[in-house]
Order: structure tokens, then sequence, then C-alpha cells
DNA sequence: ATGACCCGCGCAGCGGGA
């Protein structure tokens, strides 16, 4: 079983070279973030043309989440359960729950928490949390369990370049990387890290100042296992062809692949 | 070489991204 993750920066932007990685990677479940418009103007036609069936919780202009799969799968979640959404109405499309083979799959997008002062940042950890709390819901009753997505956390120093971003980035504030930690407390196994122990192992790479070709990057797109998932882990990769790509996204994609 | 990104929105330039 192979799942990734993509956040794409605008799925219309982006849709050929989705079916073009579809085509080439052939994976079971891809999970897509920042797909920045709405359901109705998901694209869903060019990866049901590839046998790829897709679930979105889209909105206007901003964050917006899918998955798409070429096996049977349920949609459990529409939004992160738990999350009070912030005051005027409908919670952001940053979260999206399915179940396929089994297996528990959260798709997810974390606010980065760079914007909106303090209280974006109290944001970004009151989402975490939510997630953190219904993570230890699941993993409770032994759900086998994948979080995955852009979880706007470099969880550790190896995970972005030397000075790519201020000590106090959102990124990489020690909240931030302290409800990374708690997610691992949990029982989740970070699946890139378990492979590649140490060193850079990027997933985004800004536009500006030439980031890539100087790989100035960031870790920041993750795959979290549940310990039975752990134990069938075999790869865990991010495709930096992608990121090299002609007008690319600036994350890469990553997939894990589970015996 | 005194500049150097990319989205949506909507038609100028701004908010957000990370």
């Amino acid at each position: 079983m192979k799942i990734a993750t993509w956040n794409v920066n605008s799925i219309r932007k982006r849709a050929a070279q989705v079916q073009a990685w579809l085509t080439r990677e052939q994976p079971d479940i891809l999970l897509l973030q920042e797909l920045k418009c709405e359901a109705r103007d998901f694209p869903e036609l060019d990866f049901a043309s590839l046998g790829y069936r897709a679930e979105i919780v889209g909105q206007k202009a901003y964050n917006g989440v899918a998955a798409l799969a070429r096996i049977p799968f349920d949609l459990r979640e529409r939004a992160l359960p738990g999350l009070t959404p912030a005051g005027d109405g409908l919670p952001e499309a940053r979260y999206l729950e399915i179940a396929a083979a089994g297996v528990v799959i959260g798709g997810l997008y974390a606010p980065n928490g760079n914007s909106g002062g303090i209280e974006g940042f109290r944001r970004k950890l009151r989402w975490l949390d939510a997630l953190i709390a219904h993570g230890r819901a699941l993993l409770a009753a032994d759900t086998p369990l994948v979080l995955a997505g852009d979880f706007n956390i470099c969880p550790d120093d190896d995970d972005l370049a030397p000075g790519a971003l201020a000590p106090d980035d959102a990124l990489v504030r020690p909240e931030s990387r302290a409800r990374y930690r708690s997610l691992l407390w949990l029982g989740m196994t970070d699946a890139l890290r378990a492979l590649t122990p140490e060193g850079p192992v990027y997933t985004f790479w800004d536009y500006q100042a030439g980031a890539f070709a100087a790989d100035r990057g960031l870790r920041i797109d993750h795959v979290l296992l549940s310990p039975t998932l752990a134990e069938r882990l075999t790869r865990a990769e991010v495709d930096r062809a992608a990121r090299a790509a002609e007008q690319p996204s600036d994350h890469a994609p990553v997939s894990v692949t589970l015996a």
C-alpha cells in the first residue's frame, strides 16, 4: 500500500503535474493540501480518468484538502473533530479523514501560524491540540492510523537549512515542536525520519532567492504511522524531481510504502 | 547588474504562504 501527501499550492495550477505524478508513481492514495479552491472547481475528472476517486474539502482562495484513491474508501470526517471554528462561522478546510483497507487516514494542513500576530499563533496551537486529542482517541481504540500532510512544523534542527527561518518563526517555535513531540509520544512513528535517522530530508523549498538550487529547504510535510503500521513501513521518500519541474509547487510529494 | 517568488482575487496591489 502506497500513500502519498503533497501540498500542491493551487490544484488548478498543478492538475497536470499531479496527473503526471499519479501516472508515474502509482500511489494507492494521494492526499492533497492547499487546493485554494472550492470543491466545485476541483478538477475531479482529470483524476477520475486515471482511476482515482476524489473526496474534497474546499474553500475559496485558501486552504483546501482532498484525498484521491484508486482503492475503495469511505469518508469519515470533513473537519477536525473537537475544533471550535474561530468565531465567525465555518471551519477552515484543513482536515479530512478517510478509511481504506482497514486503515484510517487523516489528511491535514495545519495553520502556518506566522500571520495574525499572537492570536494567529495561538490558533495554530489550538488546531494542533485538537489533532493530538483526536489522534489520542483513535489510538486508544487501537485504530490503525496514518496522519499525513503539511504540519507546518520543522520538528528538529536537522529539519531546516541553517538560517532558513528566524528562531521565533512559528514553524520552529518550541510550542509548535512540543505539539509534534506530543503526536510522537502518542505512539506515532515519523516515517521519513524512521528510515532517514539523520540529516536533511527537506520537503519544502521557498520560491525566493534560489532556495531549491541551493538546497535551503525545510522538512514540514510528514507522515505519521501508528505502531502496527510502522512495523509494515518499507519505504519513505521525498520526490525532489517534482520540485524541480517547471512552475512547481513549493512543496515536494512525500510517499510511504506499507508492506 | 543595488534586483531577486507565487498563489487567488480581480484588475491594483494586497494578504497569505513558510
